[in-house]
DNA sequence: TAAAATTGAATTGTATACAATTAAAATGAA
DNA sequence: TTCATTTTAATTGTATACAATTCAATTTTA
């Protein structure tokens, strides 16, 4: 059997798992002093943006679960990052807010995309190219 | 503080994240009736095309260290579908290679690759862009 | 409205991931 | 040749991930 669909070099999925787990693994340098892990990052990125957001609509725009979610934000309240307040009109839902100190860690995480992106080896173009791809492999998934 | 470089949206770290999440998932349910889970399945790529292959060949075509390798590979074993042994020339070394099931399997899996390329919504030239540019991504890396 | 269905988080269980450390084996230098 | 160094896996500890289940709150329906 000789089955080259089979071989590593022919995967689409290999590059980007490896890649993946790349840049993530190369963001904790630039995390720790923000006593961050890359998870909890773009979890700060959505409150940095949104201000307040409930575990369901953070774990939409993230892909990310309730089972990943509520130990990561236990988290991040331990911290002192952010709170996490039940909603008085509906009393499922968890709110989850900055506080003063999760709200002012933005600015020092200002200068980590310029860091990263110097991690990252192509051009402008190349790399528009990259994110409107990957997009699109996303929004193929979601019309499922 | 506005810091738009700081939206989510402005990242290409997470459709990277994301997407590939999302194709690992997507995978499940094709790799389900091998008892395979996506890490399980990429080691049995590498060792179909290799017949043998240590720890840390495994893990720099990978890039997976030990802490990861070693428990998966005793899965692996425990399945029946590896052989875990130590290289008579250097005992350090951990030898692994397919047994007669594991070799097996490959037919099993010969469908897999076209089940997932169908779920990836992408022409035949955009995903050989892609795949050049995650490559680019990984080799500008391992320059280091 | 009371029971059924749905929704939103939390919990449980399994499987990665990786940093840091350990331990054994092999290599190299004095 | 002996001891320090290096190499290779394994181990330990922390942090995701996600499927499946549970549980409470809300909504829908008969």
């Amino acid at each position: 059997m000789d089955c080259p669909q089979l071989k590593l070099e022919n995967q689409l999925c290999f590059p980007l798992y490896a890649a993946s787990k790349e840049i993530t693994r190369r963001y904790a340098p630039y995390l720790e002093p923000l006593d961050l892990t890359y998870t909890q990052y773009i979890v700060m990125l959505v409150l940095w943006e949104e201000k307040k957001c409930n575990v369901s609509e953070l774990g939409k725009k993230l892909f990310l679960d309730s089972g990943t979610l509520t130990p990561l934000l236990k988290k991040l309240e331990a911290k002192g990052y952010i709170q996490r307040t039940r909603e008085q009109s509906d009393e499922r839902c968890l709110s989850v807010s900055l506080t003063a100190e999760g709200e002012s860690l933005k600015r020092k995480a200002a200068s980590v995309p310029k860091s990263m992106a110097s991690c990252v080896n192509l051009s402008e173009p190349e790399a528009k190219t990259l994110y409107t791809l990957l997009y699109k492999v996303l929004e193929g998934f979601t019309a499922e």
